[in-house]
DNA sequence: AAATAATAGTTTCATTTGTAACTATTTACA
DNA sequence: TGTAAATAGTTACAAATGAAACTATTATTT
């Protein structure tokens, strides 16, 4: 095996990049935090999902998911046909506009959230252990000023 | 539809929770991003990630490249044979241990990572256009740090 | 009112991905 | 030396994903 560019060249370094990088820890995370709730509730990521915006906006249809948990109308269709299979989620009729339908988690859903979301935030804590409050600060900044750029690209 | 929960109550605000930030952030950097070299070149995100490793470390086997583009090796593998059969890389044999494959791009192969490098440096730039020097500084040092902590959770 | 477009959500099918099992070769060690 | 363990890489199969077509309902246009 052969070195063949030099720090002096203008090779682009991969571990540098910055979209290789965030790529990189979003899935190390990803994977990380998928662990809670999937070993112990066999739920997916897309579920999750599901759930903690059922939790935050009850009463509400589909396509509100879609606009607040980041999912694809397709990716919504599938985990809340899971959640209902499993009990945690139930589905009414909307009689106002029967295109939608009504979600809403059952005492179950309600259960498993509740033990699932203080070990998400109890995760994302570990995660922000190395951070001072300045630093998380920031984070929130740049995150926020990244994702402004990302979706204008 | 109705608003059950308060701001006072501790529910866990989903696009306020870091790892789903982290998770939607780099998957739109990603989607961005791969139309670059998917579009114009007909290259996977993986078969890309091959080709930066190999134009930074020539005459290096599949398992260096797992090390240094954090993929699997199966991933690795199926790159490797999609980039073969493009004629972006060809593959020799190691005589000294023939487990080994030593891969090299071949001068198609540098032409095309000559096309791209200069793109994926620009979008990069794009990207971190709202953050001054400072800004990108601390960036690379949260990144840093996160991943840290993110590989020993 | 009838036809057309738009919206909500589901289903289908092809592709991608992940896990595990496999082959080939080399290393460790009894 | 011979046997077991480790390493490099591929293949096969199952599960997850994405894109497009589809059903049902409501809104818009003429």
């Amino acid at each position: 095996m052969t070195e063949i560019s030099s720090p002096e060249e203008n090779t682009l370094l991969l571990h540098d990049f910055l979209p290789y990088r965030l790529a990189v820890l979003a899935k190390i995370v990803g994977i990380s935090l998928s662990k809670i709730y999937r070993e112990k509730f066999g739920i997916t990521n897309q579920q999750w999902r599901v759930i903690f915006a059922l939790a935050r906006q009850a009463n509400c249809s589909a396509s509100h998911i879609v606009h607040h948990a980041a999912l694809d109308k397709v990716q919504v269709s599938r985990a809340v046909a899971g959640l209902i299979e499993k009990k945690l989620l139930e589905r009414s009729a909307d009689n106002i506009d029967r295109r939608n339908s009504i979600l809403n988690l059952t005492i179950e859903g309600w259960k498993v959230y509740d033990q699932i979301a203080p070990e998400a935030v109890a995760f994302e804590a570990r995660l922000k252990d190395s951070l001072d409050e300045r630093e998380a600060a920031e984070l929130d900044t740049l995150l926020s000023k990244l994702m402004d750029k990302a979706t204008k690209l």
